[in-house]
DNA sequence: GTGGAACTTCACACCGGTGTCAATTGCAAG
DNA sequence: CTTGCAATTGACACCGGTGTGAAGTTCCAC
């Protein structure tokens, strides 16, 4: 199939399609023309790393990721439960991270609702010790 | 005083302080050389500044935040609750974004510890409802 | 054989706070 | 005076997935 039905097979515009395919995110044959040949396959591929994309995966990740979820089940165990416990990781890192911030934002406001010494914040213990 | 004082007094790059001004969220007077002379209050406000990009805010909405911060009291309740609370939302929102990529990974790794199927995870119903 | 759609590659823009380089200029100490 | 650090403005880079546009090529239906 070409790309453009792939496209709207998938959901995916063409320029992302050739930018995974950039990345060895997916792959194609090509036509003695030139044209971009993509087995059918590719659609359930492509749907796949769309929502790993929607997962917060980096284009990197989702390259290790992609050889795991094809291999057969006894060799991918490893490596990939590896991966997707270190995305894991890093999402709930960026979710302590926003936690942190929302305790910046209420106690900026419990603050300021109390007192008019706003500009003065590092004078009593900050909650800003956020060691970002 | 001058940037270079600000700088070390704040903890934050010259770069940072030309780029704060330039945006609106600090402001200096000029020696005749055209250098700038910042106020020594200033040294507060950027630490104060520096919390609230740590917080995740914006410059548009620090720069909207900073004269609430700066009004009595009386007056600042009103529209700095509401931009607070918009904050709040936001990072709520993107708290909640965080739980649903979790979501897909933890099912994606359940899923693919059970079968071979990977291949084709849009079958059976997807955990990717994440309707992004 | 031809018009036009679909495709090709290449390249720039975006977002936003910061680093960094370059060419000038201010200012203080020797 | 010179030397040298600090500051000035301006501009480009970064990151990363995607939009978009241009200029040129291929394919298909008529």
């Amino acid at each position: 199939m070409r790309i453009g039905e792939l496209a709207d097979a998938s959901g995916v515009s063409t320029r992302s399609l050739r930018y995974y395919e950039e990345h060895g995110l997916i792959r194609s044959e090509r036509t003695p023309g030139g044209w971009r040949d993509f087995d059918s396959s590719m659609v359930e591929r492509v749907v796949m790393i769309q929502h790993l994309f929607a997962a917060g995966l980096c284009s990197a990740t989702i390259n290790e990721l992609l050889p795991c979820l094809e291999a057969p089940p006894e060799e991918r165990t490893g490596v990939m439960e590896q991966l997707l416990a270190q995305e894991v990781e890093r999402l709930e890192a960026k979710r302590r991270d926003i936690d942190r911030e929302l305790d910046t934002l209420q106690a900026l406001r419990s603050e300021t609702a109390l007192s008019g010494e706003v500009r003065t914040p590092s004078r009593r213990s900050p909650p800003w010790d956020t060691t970002e």
